[in-house]
DNA sequence: GCTGCTAACCTTTTT
DNA sequence: GGTTAGCAGC
């Protein structure tokens, strides 16, 4: 640990690694530096685009060449991507001011990453002291949602007279609870108001759904938040912590929700020692419970709090600037900021008009296209859009013209059944009473289904813990052979110290065999799982594999063609939400139209048009020089059979009315043909072309 | 009791 | 266009 502070107290301005911040820059990564605790909460409100990673790793940085070590510092963000960029920023920083300081080599920033998955470490680490089995398993949405419908199966709910909900939907529902704190019925209330004649019964349900995960050792992802905020409100672990974390710095704290802010006024009762980042026009999570009064009542809620505001954009052109400025200040309640850029002219945004999906689909392959020739890679230029499946069209245009491209957001490698099979199976070896998984696994043998099950699950929940019963379940006699080939290969997985990761290689192989059985499509399911098995091999051991990959499962996904390497050119094609904190030098913004953009669920209340509106705010301020928003007229509607042509006529999204139209230009596509006028040649000249053809002949 | 078929339903964003 | 519940047949 380095014991010579290295020179660098706030005011040590003229210090050659923080020449590249500007003055508000300065002032938040320097705030309270030499203060013995961390110094007075901190709130940096920084717009998009205004060096707010930046600024951040250089606080970092700061705080660590002032004398903090660096397992003394809490940095949570939004992804383990943003973890590691702000590390490798902040890393570089240190060096630099260090100037080769061997002390710094191989420094690490060990507790970095998103809020669930420093909870599950924790959780993990304190799970004997709050009476946990330290081996939990964690359940990711869709395996929440199945463990759900077993309760909601099991209290005769799923064959009633009036439709009881549907397990994602009770899901959703009592995640909202957890994460926003507010009562049953005020959640049902304001967002599940169809659901309001089920209050006792979903009481009931998630008294079960609770009950059963402690059964079973498994935790859901509300559970990593929940545990780490109820554990820290006991005073010896909230010591423990406060301790252990000088430093707490947050970042995108406009998308945090209650629990939270519970866990971080645990840690930091004073909220000394805390930093907050944030941007309350970026807030984009609200249905998943945050709450961007988080960051709007951070000055009340921590007394003596500093508030710096990052205004100055380095991103987007002036042209994209205002056209964003002008969108998100019909929006109402906010800090008061006003972006400006330095950064040179560029063209207004286009707002685009074109026929329908096919010829929005056209248009970006052509434009696309054409700034590659002149020199614009296809990594530099995004598509965005609301929904994940808004760009079906636009893939498919895109892979008939083969031009590579990846896209981030909505279905995922880790939903795809055959690869939940695999890894169910795998969670199952681990921990026998992980239910969900055994159900699953069990009925991957032919023959074998829910009842036999059931039956073997529950034989096996009666007998002591770590008897060597799975080879004597009651199985039918036409399966006897396979059930002891999978539960041999279960037992060589599931063995202390087992060889990572080729025990897992061959369950993966076991699980191969199975698959031409199970799926028509067993050849690409096949290189999935081969895939899987490769992954598996960059993790330690099992427990790490399960764990990072529910809680920081490989983003993107492209279809049949896999994840392109590295080093590949590629257009990005990622939802709205998705690509929070990036930026392109060209961005499309798909089907700008009311339905979409608002999307159609989502205009209750003026709380989740605000929220759509902050949408469209991110999706226009991630363009660095070029920014398309497309405006289909036609849109077909989807709920038809075969060829059908029924369609609807779309108009132009609300958050660009005709009093801000001025910061946009019109375009559409594709161009009308050029006029008829010709040269005199064309007009005057008079060429008896029809004699030449008959004289072929002649 | 398993498996395959038909009929009805819902359709966003993510850790 | 995809998933889920219920039913018939093996």
């Amino acid at each position: 640990m380095p014991t010579t502070p290295i020179p660098t107290q706030p005011g040590a301005t003229d210090d050659a690694w923080l020449a590249d911040l500007n003055a508000a820059q300065r002032d938040a990564a320097l705030a309270g530096l030499g203060a013995p605790d961390g110094g007075a909460p901190l709130l940096i409100i920084a717009g998009a685009g205004t060096g707010k990673t930046n600024t951040l790793a250089h606080r970092v940085a700061a705080l660590i060449a002032s004398g903090a070590r660096p397992e003394s510092i809490l940095l949570l963000t939004f992804s383990r991507r943003a973890a590691d960029e702000m590390k490798r920023r902040a890393l570089r920083l240190l060096a630099r001011a260090a100037s080769g300081d061997t002390r710094l080599a191989g420094l690490e920033l060990p507790w970095s990453g998103t809020f669930h998955a420093i909870g599950a470490r924790l959780v993990r680490e304190f799970a004997q002291a709050i009476g946990l089995d330290p081996g939990f398993s964690i359940l990711d949405r869709e395996d929440a949602a199945d463990l759900m419908n077993l309760a909601r199966h099991d209290a005769g709910l799923a064959n009633r007279r009036k439709r009881f909900p549907q397990k994602g939907t009770c899901l959703s529902i009592y995640s909202a609870v957890v994460n926003t704190g507010d009562p049953l019925d005020q959640v049902l209330q304001a967002s599940f108001p169809w659901c309001r004649e089920w209050a006792d019964e979903l009481r009931a349900l998630f008294l079960a759904y609770v009950e059963a995960k402690q059964a079973q050792a498994v935790l859901d992802y509300d559970d990593l938040l929940l545990y780490w905020a109820r554990m820290a409100e006991h005073p010896a672990i909230a010591g423990e912590l406060s301790a252990r974390y000088a430093h707490v710095l947050v970042d995108e704290y406009q998308d945090t929700n209650r629990l939270q802010s519970d866990i971080l006024r645990a840690i930091k009762p004073d909220g000394r020692g805390l930093t907050v980042v944030g941007d309350d026009a970026q807030s984009i999570y609200a249905f998943r419970g945050a709450t961007v009064r988080n960051i709007l009542d951070f000055p009340e809620q921590f007394d003596g709090s500093r508030q710096v505001t990052l205004e100055q954009n380095y991103r987007s052109s002036p042209q994209i600037l205002a056209a964003s400025n002008a969108v998100i200040a019909l929006s109402g309640e906010g800090f008061d900021k006003t972006l400006w850029s330095a950064r040179p002219d560029g063209a207004a945004p286009a707002l685009v008009s074109v026929r329908d999906d096919a010829d929005q689909a056209g248009y970006i392959v052509d434009r696309t296209l054409a700034r590659r020739e002149s020199g614009m890679r296809l990594k530099s230029q995004a598509v965005l859009f609301r929904a994940a499946h808004h760009s079906a069209r636009l893939e498919i245009e895109l892979t008939r013209r083969n031009v590579p491209f990846v896209k981030f957001g909505g279905l995922r490698f880790l939903e795809a059944a055959h690869v939940k099979d695999l890894l169910a199976t795998l969670r199952w070896a681990h921990n026998p009473r992980d239910r969900v998984a055994g159900f699953r696994a069990i009925q991957l043998l032919a023959g074998i289904g829910p009842k036999t099950a059931a039956t073997i699950l529950d034989s096996l929940a009666a007998a002591p813990p770590g008897s060597e019963l799975l080879a004597e379940q009651p199985v039918p006699g036409h399966c006897r052979e396979a059930w002891s080939h999978f539960v041999e290969r279960l037992a060589a997985v599931a063995e202390p110290g087992a060889p990572w990761p080729a025990a897992f290689e061959r369950l993966a192989d076991w699980y191969a065999g199975q698959i031409e059985r199970l799926y028509d499509d067993a050849a690409m399911r096949d290189a999935d799982i081969r895939q899987l098995a490769h992954l598996a091999a960059t993790y330690p051991d099992a427990t790490h594999f399960l764990t990072e990959l529910a809680l920081d499962p490989p983003e993107a996904s492209s279809g049949e063609a896999g994840v392109p390497l590295r080093d590949e050119d590629y257009l990005v094609l990622s939802t709205i939400h998705s690509a929070k904190g990036q930026e392109w030098r060209a961005v499309t913004v798909l089907n700008v139209v009311d339905g979409c953009i608002p999307s159609d669920l989502a205009t209750g209340d003026a709380a989740e048009i605000d929220e759509e509106r902050r949408l469209l705010y991110v999706a226009m301020t991630r363009a660095r020089e070029e920014l398309d928003l497309m405006l289909p007229k036609r849109f077909y509607v989807t709920h038809q059979s075969g060829l059908g042509d029924r369609h609807v006529y779309a108009s132009r999204t609300r958050f660009i009315p005709n009093a801000i139209r001025h910061h946009f230009r019109d375009a559409s596509w594709p161009p009308p043909p050029p006029p008829l006028q010709g040269s005199a040649v064309s007009r005057q000249t008079a060429i008896d072309l029809a004699a030449s053809m008959r004289a072929m002949w002649k």
